[in-house]
RNA sequence: GUGGUCGUGGUGUAAAGGUUAACACUCCAGGUUGUGGCCCUGGCGAGUGCGGGUUCGAGUCCCGCCGAUCACCCCA
């Protein structure tokens, strides 16, 4: 038996209506707030990643699907989506489009990224992101509008345990001093860190910062922290973004340590999490680029956004939709009752009603019935021999109980009055 | 990449190294005429992830591989 891939999943029809559900409600907060949907390629260059999510990071240092070509150069199969907008971005030369030179680029997108670590849970090879970008502008309006959308976006799809960790990672003004500074203490308690940091102390001390190892967090609790070291231009954006946050009522929680993996990320970085997930706790991530441009070779253009695991979102909703429910079975007794059934069934569905029929040959009136109350029809509409006789139509309310003799003709009208649910339910 | 646990019909579980691998759910057929759910009766369905080994005998013990799962790591 060939069986499918590590880490990539099948996302089986039960389940997908729980995804399009999710979707759905995606694109109408973002239509809500003024993002269009962009769709970049699932493969990109490998240096946009390279140069975009940074070469010493884990994501480009071991976790990319990468394809060599010699005819095209290395391409790499996209391990998140913020670089392949910015590029998009970039290239197509928005920023000098009239319509975007003070208006800021909202797009969002929804689809797969590929990471090749091991799988855990809610941790996959392939998984798939909602994620939104605001190019353009530098204001912490637009870092609040976005923390704001995601609050609404998770309220309304009844997810209640998260919460918003925010911090800043200052910016290329600031952060060396800071860097600078950590790494000076960081030396003196070389010999108490992990090994992993020992090696981050060079490359990426920040990351120090956030790493579990108990021993390395004591040490970090005595560190120095960014934000005694934020230029002024830093500082205001925090606080102005804090003011405007607690404006609108949205609850976060400041995390000085909160470091994220990408080294695209400046001032504004934020995580949503839930206790409820486990090691994997992240729903979201997210925060401000305003270089990231620059560093794949386009003009300076400021960004902010965030990409939310939908595997991970799903797995903490306590509502789901329904999948498919017929408004209609037709249950038919004998050959010429069945090619009725057949017949009777399109007709239904030409007006729009979802109606099942029975396959099988022979089968009982009761089978048949059983069956319809497997699939929760609304209504079952027999046909047998007396039916065939009389022209009149047996239609049974499977919700009351109830039957009544209904002419073939008057079929269709008879059930549109009946306030039928024409198939699915959404929450 | 590292470590722990696990791997039995479609699903969930059971089977001290010893008959023909058991039970529940699902599915099918019945419980007298053409009426669902509940209940009752009967039936279909696996040879135990894959490959080796130990043993008279392996679902059970050992080794390897694969997969799942949880944790580390990292992140969504």
């Amino acid at each position: 038996m060939i069986k499918g891939i590590r880490g990539f999943k099948d996302i089986l029809p039960g389940e997908v209506s729980t995804w399009q559900w999710v979707e759905q409600k995606a694109r109408e907060i973002f239509h809500l707030y003024g993002y269009l949907e962009i769709r970049t390629p699932a493969l990109e260059k490998l240096e946009l990643f390279i140069r975009g999510v940074g070469a010493d990071t884990d994501i480009v240092q071991k976790e990319m699907y990468i394809i060599p070509d010699p005819r095209e150069g290395d391409m790499a199969l996209r391990p998140e989506g913020t670089a392949p907008v910015m590029r998009a971005y970039v290239e197509h030369q928005i920023y000098a489009r009239g319509d975007h030179k003070d208006r800021p680029y909202k797009v969002y997108y929804i689809g797969p990224m590929f990471r090749h670590e091991r799988p855990q849970a809610g941790r996959f090879r392939q998984f798939h992101q909602i994620g939104a970008e605001v190019l353009g502008v530098e204001d912490p309006l637009v870092d609040a509008e976005v923390l704001a959308l995601l609050r609404d976006f998770l309220t309304g799809l009844g997810v209640q345990d998260f919460q918003l960790q925010l911090n800043s990672v200052g910016c290329t003004n600031c952060r060396p001093a800071y860097r600078e500074e950590l790494k000076k203490y960081l030396k003196e308690h070389l010999n108490e860190l992990c090994e992993n940091c020992q090696a981050r102390y060079e490359r990426n001390p920040l990351r120090v910062l956030d790493c579990k190892n108990p021993t390395c967090r004591e040490v970090v609790l005595q560190a120095p922290l960014i934000r005694d070291f934020y230029c002024s231009i830093c500082k205001d954006h925090l606080q102005k973004l804090e003011n405007l946050l607690q404006a609108l009522n949205i609850t976060y929680l400041i995390n000085p340590r909160l470091v994220r993996g990408l080294d695209y990320y400046m001032r504004t970085a934020f995580e949503i999490v839930s206790s409820k997930l486990g090691a994997q706790n992240a729903i979201v991530g997210g925060g401000r680029y305003d270089g990231l441009s620059q560093d794949i070779g386009g003009p300076p253009v400021p960004g902010i956004g965030f990409a939310m695991g939908i595997e991970r979102l799903i797995s903490l909703l306590e509502i789901r939709p329904e999948g498919y429910i017929p408004d209609v079975f037709i249950a038919a007794l004998g050959k010429e009752a069945k090619q009725e059934a057949f017949l009777l069934q399109n007709q239904l569905r030409s007006a729009g009603i979802t109606a099942e029929i029975e396959y099988q040959e022979d089968r009982s009136l009761k089978s048949q019935l059983r069956t319809a109350d497997k699939l929760k029809a609304h209504f079952v509409i027999m046909i047998g021999e007396d039916e065939l006789k009389t022209g009149e139509l047996t239609v049974k309310n499977m919700r009351e109980g109830t039957q009544e003799q209904i002419k073939r003709e008057e079929i269709i009208q008879h059930l549109k009055g009946k306030k039928i649910t024409h198939g699915s339910f959404l929450p």
